[in-house]
DNA sequence: AATGAATGAGTGTTCATTCAT
DNA sequence: TATGAATGAACACTCATTCAT
């Protein structure tokens, strides 16, 4: 596929490809996130990953190249540990509730870069603009299939869920975004259990009031 | 005062200072939004004004300085168009929709402006950073006088009110920020229809669901 | 028309556009025709011509830019020149001998910048290319005037003028491009004399014989 | 001897050493010879020769060295093509005729690599210049026996053989220097019995058009 | 007050060359 | 001998800023 995705390098060994990239995108996230990509160099990134300014051109096209493949890799974290954080869990609620959490995490550990997603996704090109829009939506869809089933369930009552998705989602950045004013008031689990109660608690049937009561029950004996 | 948002012109008369710099922020604004801070230049900002690039060195001290204002502007938009709509709405619950619906309808007007906000900020000198980030939180206020009155007025029960504005604010924003993604699928008065439902509905009591109702009708009946 | 010629600049004063620009020119055919074209950096050309780098871009598009309208400029003398030799030289004969020894001199003061235009004209963009190709074209026709002159004023027997007028080119540039070896051993005017013997004489018929003869003698005596 | 023509390599197998730069040289031809020398990276060379960057380092010093050695091959070519086509040829005119019939078709066979002559003998160091003039000297001498032998045999008259030889080559040379314009009108055998007819048939003395008259009539009987 | 030509430090990018393996 | 990943100086080009007019 001629996917924005897949970017050729100049060096063949695929492992060193591997490790390159990432030592490099690592040193790219920390700058971009700190000084934004316009203010970041690629001497910058060279220096801060230790190695050449000619060799970031063998693992990348571009600087463009290079901010893509960031943006992607934070988009790919979400996808990638929301599922992880739901293995095991069953019921339709609870899954609900630890979708929300460990989206909160993942922009609490990511939270410089989440903000570098709303500053910098506009300075990508077209088509790659695209592919990271899409990366989001996969992502919203994950929460999507936790609220419907809920909804199905018969533990919500029935409501837009598309918008209530973008809700939580807008939820989750604001932890990166408003971090500023939302981190003196909040831990961030109190921040996750506040959100629970505006936009999950309120939509909640009888039947669903009385699983999270369960639910909660069962996660105080826990700890 | 030091204050940031003071910034020093060369030009003497008052009058001719705030055109200039009237007509030139609006040039800055439009080509910021459509181009960001960093693919826009000076020499954009004086032809789409229609004046020259030295006169620009004489209204702003540098180009951080055009943005800095540009968003200031933006932000006080915000600020101002809130109560204007609010101007002779009585009742409180009809004044939280009413500003909600302001807000995004503000922020439809200034779509892509609002977007810079979120690309921009971080580029800004820190003082200032603050000073748009304060300003930012004075429109929250707005929100969150008309949110509380509608709880002291028993018409919303008790909840966490700080929060509940940030997801109005988000709401509002998200118009803009994932405009691609809503803006297929609603009209704006739409959008806001169904984001009182989801943000506001939920939350009332039985004195507030049916004033809400009673607003509903005459509204209809004013169509 | 859409013409490689027409270089658009930054400036607008066009006196302002002509005196830069040939200031530029001058550098630049001096420093490409000494140090080649890859040879030559910008930052060169803005030192020998006394000017900033920045202010070359005001004037020209990028560096293939400058050399497109040095070799345009080296082209339009070799244009020029000869047509002026010609005035007020009536006899076709004449006329032939004084646009040899024309095109010989002009290559004789351009004598590096010929040299570049073999040299160069590859590295030019095809369209631009192209242009210098049919500059080129326009001076051979100018000889080859002078020369189907002769043939049907009875001076010289037919033959293919098309190839003689390319001997007549190349004889004139070789003293450019093999200017090494015929510089040691010819004087300028005696080159284009043994010229004339070679590539002229042989062809021509009785009465061209008789006028030549006229010509030269007349010649001796105005010296 | 310290000539530059003698290049030392790291590599000691002198077998090895021969193989291996015919095989860089023509690689280096063919992208010199399309893209000019400063359009060509030693990378590209390397892969058009099928082998690594770092082995181009074993048997070449620099760059310059590679276009020293491919200039090199491409002159010592025309001086050792045209005695393979004397070879057998007796009569002196049908020498002269044979060589630069000869010069012609090696030309023709290395037309982008005869440019290349033109582009980029300038860009080597100065004492390889030297040498690569020196070896265009040579193949000059040829031709310049076979017009002597000519002239010496009653065959030519009298003439200006040096410039006369200069003819030759550059008529020669024309082939690929100006091929887009000649190509289109003549087939290269054409080419080179038009060359003969206005740079050696009218200087032939009357036993030279006898001799020539005849030569051709034992060809056209041959064919 | 207003112009816009002029500046030059700073950027992304290339590529000849090296060297550890 | 051979590899190709790594280097970094050097280049074309941009653009915020200045200043003579």
């Amino acid at each position: 596929m001629g996917s924005p995705a897949i970017v050729e390098s100049a060096v063949t060994d695929p492992k060193l490809v591997g490790e390159r990239r990432q030592q490099i995108i690592r040193a790219a996230t920390k700058l971009f996130s700190e000084q934004g990509y316009y203010g970041t160099t690629i001497q910058h990134v060279a220096r801060e990953a230790g190695i050449s300014v000619g060799l970031i051109y063998q693992y990348f096209r571009d600087k463009d190249d290079v901010l893509f493949l960031t943006l992607k890799l934070v988009l790919e974290t979400y996808e990638k540990e929301i599922p992880v954080a739901l293995e095991g869990v069953e019921h339709p609620l609870e899954r609900l509730c630890v979708a929300l959490g460990a989206y909160c995490r993942v922009v609490d550990r990511l939270r410089d870069a989440t903000v570098l997603t709303y500053r910098s996704t506009k300075s990508l090109r077209a088509d790659r603009r695209t592919f990271i829009k899409e990366g989001e939506e996969r992502t919203n869809r994950l929460l999507e299939a936790c609220l419907r089933a809920c909804i199905s369930g018969g533990l919500m009552r029935p409501l837009n869920d598309y918008l209530l998705v973008y809700q939580y989602v807008l939820f989750s950045h604001a932890w990166a975004l408003k971090g500023w004013a939302l981190r003196d008031r909040y831990a961030l689990d109190d921040y996750v259990e506040e959100g629970i109660k505006l936009l999950v608690e309120p939509f909640l049937t009888e039947k669903g009031r009385a699983a999270i009561a369960r639910i909660r029950r069962r996660r105080r004996r826990a700890e």
